[in-house]
DNA sequence: TCTGTGACCGCTG
DNA sequence: ACAGCGGCCACAG
């Protein structure tokens, strides 16, 4: 039998988390993309796993860009000095942005 | 149970 | 190129 545990997480987060760590390093993917991972129609859904996201610096969510290729948010924000931290940790993993555009498209994690 | 909100997306003017 | 609007799903209070 299956007691119902209280789990501060449900199952939709745990399988944006999946995805998310599912990214290789050095690519980078969208929300809309990580949407389709999970069979999930809204991406906005996606994004709010990723602001509540537990598993902090267990889930690279800086990987994840808006489809628009932008930046996107960071750190509960969508502008101010954590989104160019987003931005460094990116140039890290050797994705670069370019006017807060991803500069290479070929590095977009393509399901 | 209902309502508001959000690290979004796409179209239209 | 930019702004406005609606739609979409899931979560918190």
């Amino acid at each position: 039998m299956m007691q119902k545990e209280k789990k501060t997480v449900t199952d939709f987060q745990e399988k944006v988390y999946a995805a998310v760590k599912r990214i290789p390093q050095g690519k980078v993917t969208t929300y809309k993309l990580l949407a389709k991972e999970v069979r999930c129609k809204s991406s906005q859904a996606v994004g709010q796993a990723l602001k509540r996201n537990p598993f902090a610096p267990m889930v690279p969510c800086h990987r994840v860009i808006l489809s628009d290729l932008s930046i996107g948010g960071f750190a509960g924000q969508t502008h101010g000095e954590e989104i160019t931290r987003k931005q460094m940790l990116l140039k890290q993993e050797g994705i670069l942005f370019d006017n807060g555009k991803l500069c290479d498209i070929g590095q977009i994690h393509y399901s």
